[in-house]
DNA sequence: TTGACGTATAAGACGTGGCTTATATGGTGG
DNA sequence: CCACCATATAAGCCACGTCTTATACGTCAA
């Protein structure tokens, strides 16, 4: 979950996402979206590959890339803790919430 | 936007906007759940304030900080994007998608 | 008024992230 | 076979992120 959300905080990882999003490319077809060099293109897609968010496969001399999107999961789950709030009025801000939310009182990084 | 993946990339900050997502609390109050110093915590509920993701108020002494779940918008709509693809069957990995998921072609970081 | 409290800011250390150029490695085609 | 292609990896650089200790600043209570 942690490499997950380092992996998306990066602008330019996003849009990785969002290209493979309308299907499977190889590396340098997606390097064509992008002005930084090719090596810093396969260091992102590392990333996102060892946090589970891409699948690469070899064809030929080119790699293709695919959207993993089931590693974006816990992403959509974190954040959906909070859609509640946008569907109430925010006088509700210091209310108490719903123990759905609870956490542990001792949070150890 | 990139303020608000990038805040919520860190997993610590995670932990406090699950913290204030059950009511305001006060810096000393959120202080006791984390085993970093005091100045850690305020540099992190900076990088929070200036993403927008939560407010606070002076009270007294203290400083209350409440959480402002609007600015996880963002984030859940760019996920909501990929949402589609847990329902379908994976082997449409290498579909062409939805024309709503179009991005321009150049992408300038 | 003064000392204590609560928290933001300053400054430093150091590890990490994201970029670069260079190179290694595997695949292709003439 | 060999030159070219595609891409991963290596190594270096430097800005940034995250921690620390020290201190500044505003508020409170005796």
């Amino acid at each position: 979950m942690d490499a997950t959300f380092r992996a998306i905080s990066d602008p330019s990882r996003r849009a990785i996402l969002d290209l493979l999003a309308e299907g499977e490319r190889s590396v340098s077809d997606l390097l064509g979206f992008f002005t930084f060099s090719q090596p810093a293109l396969s260091q992102h897609l590392k990333v996102l590959r060892d946090a589970g968010l891409v699948l690469s496969k070899p064809v030929g001399r080119q790699r293709q890339y695919a959207l993993n999107a089931e590693g974006l999961r816990s992403v959509a789950d974190w954040v959906r803790a909070y859609e509640r709030f946008w569907t109430e009025k925010l006088d509700g801000l210091g209310a108490v919430l719903d123990r759905e939310a609870a956490k542990e009182r001792e949070i150890k990084p």
